[in-house]
RNA sequence: GCCUCUGUAGCUCAGUUGGUAGAGCAGAGGACUGAAAAUCCUCGUGUCGUUGGUUCGAUUCCGACCGGAGGCA
């Protein structure tokens, strides 16, 4: 089974940077799990490597969809899959870096996702919006009371979803998460998830860290990018730093104020990561007291690296 | 130096006609299976500036003191 090295953590603890060192040390090419780098043209708000950064190492999986599209973990999937194939049969290791957590557990088990129907989909968001969601909840009930019992009447989108996937194939959402959960990792891993000792150390690299996205241009970039017609509605600008400044550039409000809630919004970003990665249960921390130290990270890495069988 | 206003949750403030207090924001915790940087849920005990007094009881009334703001000298 082909062995790969998972590298993740909220955003702003150093990933991109132990990955490269883990890469030049165990000649291994980067797969990003980014859902936002992967589409073209948005650098700078998501601190993508830049090739001084990247220090020669091939990185796969940034800057390569349209930011027009909609992509999607089903696509991720199916793109880095093959990504990694590519670099493990030229006899290199794959090292899977980001933060999109979903992204990363739905390709280490080559997770199928239910096919859906996009007419099907914008019917049901409607009938959500004018019916309310005690209604459309009380239908999902009806047909898959599991899935209807987690969830609460203001998901709109889990709603949604669940009845499109029962509407469209016939099976509950529940019963194919049930079955897609048995199914066994496909890639032997070893994952290393990085963050701060305190929490207050994370927050004030955050805020640094939009500071200097600030200082490189990334007013400008957003300018760019909705000069090519690009809107809020397209999944890319969704990105945090991306949505807020595109409001100020409104008019909305100042870009004073759009960089406070782009440091806000990253904030709160980094502490639902933090909780989904809590909820694992086979991961390497890597826990830094104030600054990354690549240099005890890639022994501690290598450590991990043995317990778990790669290498 | 005198006068007035003011001191309540990390911040901005509300409130208690005397029975130990509550909003917004910030923040914290959780969920998450074709949008995931998305989406959704839950969470407010704090010497009511300090210290005396009145009172069965004071954060609330009175005094002094210590901060802060303004005014007059």
């Amino acid at each position: 089974m082909t062995g790969v090295i998972v590298i993740t953590g909220p955003t702003a603890t150093g990933k991109t940077g132990l990955g490269v060192a883990l890469a030049e040390l165990f000649g291994g090419e980067i797969v990003s799990a980014d859902s936002m780098q992967i589409y073209k043209g948005m650098i700078i708000g998501t601190a993508a490597p830049s090739a001084e950064e990247m220090r020669g190492i091939p990185h796969h999986m940034i800057g390569c969809v349209s930011p027009f599209e909609s992509y999607s973990a089903a696509r991720y999937v199916r793109d880095a899959s093959a990504c990694i194939e590519d670099i493990a049969g030229r006899g290199r290791l794959p090292i899977i870096v980001g933060g999109t957590g979903l992204y990363i557990d739905s390709l280490l088990s080559g997770r199928a996702f239910m096919g859906g129907d996009e007419a099907l989909r914008a019917r049901l968001s409607s009938e959500y919006d004018a019916l309310g969601g005690a209604e459309l909840l009380e239908r999902l009930s009806r047909v898959d009371a599991e899935s209807a019992s987690r969830l609460h009447p203001n998901d709109k989108k889990r709603i949604v979803r669940a009845l499109e996937v029962y509407c469209a194939t016939g099976k509950t959402i529940a019963e194919h998460n049930r079955e897609s959960r048995l199914m066994p990792e496909r890639y032997k891993s070893c994952k290393l998830a990085l963050t701060f000792r305190e929490r207050a150390a994370l927050y004030s690299r955050i805020d640094a860290r939009v500071d200097k996205m600030m200082a490189d241009g990334l007013a400008e970039e957003v300018e760019r990018l909705l000069a090519s017609g690009l809107d809020e509605r397209c999944t890319s600008m969704q990105a945090i730093g991306y949505k807020e400044i595109a409001a100020a550039l409104r008019g909305e409000y100042t870009l004073e104020r759009a960089v406070e809630l782009v440091k806000r919004e990253s904030r709160r970003y980094a502490k639902r990561q933090l909780s989904w990665l809590r909820a694992k249960r086979d991961l390497n921390w890597i826990i830094w007291e104030n600054e990354p130290d690549y240099k005890k990270a890639v022994q501690i890495s290598t450590i991990a690296m043995k317990n778990d069988g790669i290498m």
